[in-house]
DNA sequence: TCAGTGACGCACA
DNA sequence: CTGTGCGCCACTG
């Protein structure tokens, strides 16, 4: 298992319930800044096998990456409706559930 | 080795 | 709003 992989893992496990990250965002927290594409791969990749709030990672304009209408959507869809996230039209607002305030900096400990 | 294909992202028309 | 193009890189045939 490579280290950049446990990277992304740990960044999309730190994302909290009711909160949704970007794959970019989280690339970049697991220190593959530009390289957005690879976290979706290793969530594929690893889908099922680990316990990762996969649901929580979004396209950077808060859409839902799936194709709408698809298994993966919907699943994803039902998921975050669960845990209080608003999702109209399969995307997001992230100025309201993203990580983007300054509640990464407590979780995922940013500079000021 | 090369080419195609993504659970992406951003600039631009 | 919709496309198109390019950058990115792991994986696959």
């Amino acid at each position: 298992m490579k280290e950049s992989y446990l990277n992304i893992f740990h960044a999309v496990a730190a994302i909290p319930a009711g909160r949704v990250a970007s794959y970019g965002q989280i690339a970049a927290r697991a220190g593959l800044p530009g390289r957005a594409r690879m976290v979706g791969h290793v969530l594929g990749q690893h889908a099922g096998g680990a316990p990762l709030p996969w649901h929580r990672v979004l396209c950077a304009d808060g859409r839902i990456a799936f194709a709408s209408g698809s298994r993966g959507y919907r699943e994803q869809v039902r998921r975050l409706k669960a845990e209080g996230v608003d999702v109209r039209n399969g995307r997001i607002r992230m100025q309201d559930f993203g990580m983007d305030h300054d509640l990464d900096r407590e979780l995922w400990g940013m500079p000021d």
